[in-house]
DNA sequence: TTTTATATTTAGGTTAGTCTAAATATTTTA
DNA sequence: TAAAATATTTAGACTAACCTAAATATAAAA
């Protein structure tokens, strides 16, 4: 199956948008996620149903077909694998390699990504914490944890990012948090659902939109 | 400038043929190097030129002007450094790197290549003993010297390979000639330009094909 | 349950890059 | 140098991926 990038994008799209979301994704997601307009995203499903990558009835929404959950789990695949090479190799910081990924995400080859993984010692997860599908397609399913939900006095290492935007990531630079961080909860604010965070470089004040953005281990 | 994927292959296209060619290129040339009828070459040709890209006068022929050939050059850098990537690194025998570097050279950032570089050591030849071109577009000429010109008796060492096609490859692996062979020319064929040669794996005959693609040095 | 609002699809149009077939230049050959 | 061959350009058409505007379906509110 020789697929263009853009079909390629629409899988990847309607496959993120299924974690969040129900089975069945709208037009209207769609074409928020990838910045076009609905009908465009219409013409493209009917493509995709006709190739049997989505199913879709009209009005209905569309969902992954085995074969387009596979495609796309295989460019989640390439991604990831990429962004471990530009941070691991290249040394990029971790909120400069995703626009860069989503290049290189659509190189076309039988060996390549295999032969990428060996060179990065097959590594299990990115730069952001998201586990790294195996060849075969099988993924790692993220303990849905969030640093939210830890108890006062309780201890947990961050192990991921919900939200891996730019402005996100620059911001956990500036708190020094990073994959591996300590953290240890002292107190919660009821009013705001803020809470009072002990890290490796002091303690500092995490709002509820921060903590509900960051998978966590507890220790 | 941000250009096409196809607009960046008409450049290399015609920088490349400006080699082997005086500087004026025609319309069927570059349509044979890309695969293309000469109605689209003149299309594009067109287009690139109102971009400033090459000069263009109806009916005679193409040239890359100085931006037009700084782009081209740059692509020509990206293109070997991925394949010294993709062999140093990623383990590829050298017939094999030639398509995935096509793809990997469109891939566009400010910061890439470079670090790529960087990471790869300051490579100054690719795997097929072309030179790389420097940031600033500064390339070294290959002095012209082939096999097939040396002396009955002189030796010399293999440092490029002209026609890096995929089966001219796969051929030398089989005559197990590589970069930085020894090759010593015991005696040649008048009639048919063929010569006899000393290898460090014993002595082959070797056409005059195959003699006049082999750049070398003397020693 | 009817009306209103929103979501989705259809119809028709645009651009980049390609093509074929026809028209026009240039070059070669006689 | 005129005729024939070849090269180049133009004209018109196609596909992929997008768009806007209008039509239709579904969902929400009165």
């Amino acid at each position: 199956m020789l697929l263009s990038q853009t079909e390629e994008n629409y899988l990847k799209a309607i496959y993120s948008l299924g974690y969040a979301n129900s089975n069945k994704i709208s037009t209207t997601l769609i074409s928020a996620e990838l910045n076009t307009k609905a009908s465009s995203v219409t013409d493209m499903i009917k493509k995709l149903s006709d190739k049997d990558l989505v199913h879709y009835k009209k009005y209905q929404g569309v969902s992954l077909t085995e074969i387009g959950r596979d495609i796309a789990i295989e460019i989640v695949r390439k991604h990831r694998l990429w962004e471990v090479f530009l941070v691991n190799k290249l040394h990029y910081n971790w909120d400069e390699v995703h626009e860069l990924a989503e290049q290189l995400e659509h190189i076309k080859s039988e060996t390549l990504i295999d032969k990428l993984e060996a060179f990065l010692d097959f590594p299990t997860h990115d730069p952001h914490g998201d586990p790294i599908p195996d060849r075969n397609g099988n993924i790692e399913h993220h303990k849905n944890m969030m640093l939210s939900s830890i108890e006062n006095g309780d201890s947990c290492v961050v192990i991921g990012i919900k939200d891996s935007s730019d402005p996100f990531l620059k911001f956990l630079d500036k708190l020094h948090i990073k994959l591996g961080s300590h953290l240890k909860v002292v107190s919660k604010e009821p009013f705001d659902n803020s809470m009072l965070v002990e890290t490796e470089s002091g303690s500092i004040s995490i709002s509820y939109q921060i903590s509900k953005n960051l998978f966590v281990k507890k220790i």
